[in-house]
DNA sequence: ATTAATAGTAGCGATTCGCTATAATTGCAA
DNA sequence: TTGCAATTATAGCGAATCGCTACTATTAAT
């Protein structure tokens, strides 16, 4: 079948001015609701990244570029997060650059407020759930791609993550051996196993 | 099947821990990427509304009410939109309390950028596509409905639209005759059809 | 005529954000 | 070893966002 590039062009505007509108909206929806625990739509979404990112991937650059944000925002609103008892620095004794920065026990337990979205999600059909979830990790990997930047993927997808070494399992790239529990979280180095 | 209260709740806290973050990146991610027109992403979202809002729902308090913001800040953001000349005011003669905002053909231009989201859409499969969309508008349909706010959907899909008269297509909530191509705008009266 | 509700705005304080320095530290190369 | 470039975090600027509390103007209700 023939499509003219007239068509083709008027096909893709389209769905560039429906889907960002529609995941704008949903966004500031979700957003105006989630104001309740006195934080920022922002503070928590880094509060919630610090919480799965692994310690080699806490420092303000990597939640900068998670976030897609600038590295000074970020280094601010870290800051703001320490004040308020939810993160705690932790400097780096090999290389006096870098910061930690680790959620504390207070900031586990400003992350548990029920998000109107996830009540939203749960009244759809099962399939209809997991179809929005798996097409939106489409989404976000091809937008990621396009990007340049980085997956922020597992740590156990990585092709550098040895399960099963002797002395249990173990990163080949950074060469350290992985607490229990450290491959489920994210990794800023993380790149997809082939 | 029996499934333990406390496997329910995990669940459920899975689901809001999952779709929340995901849907956060995905949005700033891409608004990291919208700073290109010299509007903010929140100016973009008013004028991308107002370029599809209908003459009854182009006023503060319906932008507001659209996304999920107060009064006094979308005030502050229509008057910037104006200085820049991508809207213009429209004070009502019926009731002088109330005042549109008409986008110009300027505004117009500045919302024809390609957004970094629209591309990474058209990588996926269509029927990929499609379900994300549906999924999404799925999503919004449930938040708006746990919300209480207004669906803002189309003129044509509405109770009270009648497409065919004497006189052509009417309204008989707000009992006028609509003008070409409005029943494909957004109404903030829009109250879906049976 | 008085009161209540509605629509828009001004101003406050905190935060976000891109931007441009700046300081501290590290790594590499001559 | 010395010196310079790259990296990391931060400070400060200006604009914008945002919830909040008045406040004005206008309209509707009693």
């Amino acid at each position: 079948m023939m499509i003219s590039y007239r068509y083709y062009n008027r096909m893709m505007k389209n769905d560039s001015r429906t889907l960002r509108p529609l995941l704008d909206r949903l966004f500031r929806l979700s957003a105006a609701d989630a104001w309740l625990g006195d934080l920022t739509p922002t503070q928590m979404a880094a509060l919630d990244y610090l919480s799965r990112a692994n310690r080699f991937s806490r420092a303000p650059s990597q939640v900068a570029d998670f976030l897609g944000a600038t590295r000074g925002t970020v280094s601010q609103t870290l800051k703001t997060l320490e004040r308020k008892g939810l993160v705690a620095e932790h400097k780096s004794k090999e290389d006096k650059r870098r910061i930690r920065y680790d959620i504390t026990s207070s900031g586990q337990t400003a992350l548990n407020g029920v998000s109107q979205l996830g009540s939203a999600l749960a009244e759809l059909d099962a399939d209809q759930q997991q179809a929005l979830i798996t097409g939106l990790h489409a989404l976000l990997h091809q937008l990621v791609q396009t990007r340049g930047s980085r997956p922020f993927g597992l740590c156990r997808d990585c092709r550098y993550h040895d399960p099963s070494t002797p002395q249990g399992a173990f990163c080949r790239l950074l060469e350290v051996r992985l607490e229990a529990g450290e491959a489920a979280q994210i990794c800023h180095e993380q790149i997809a196993a082939a």
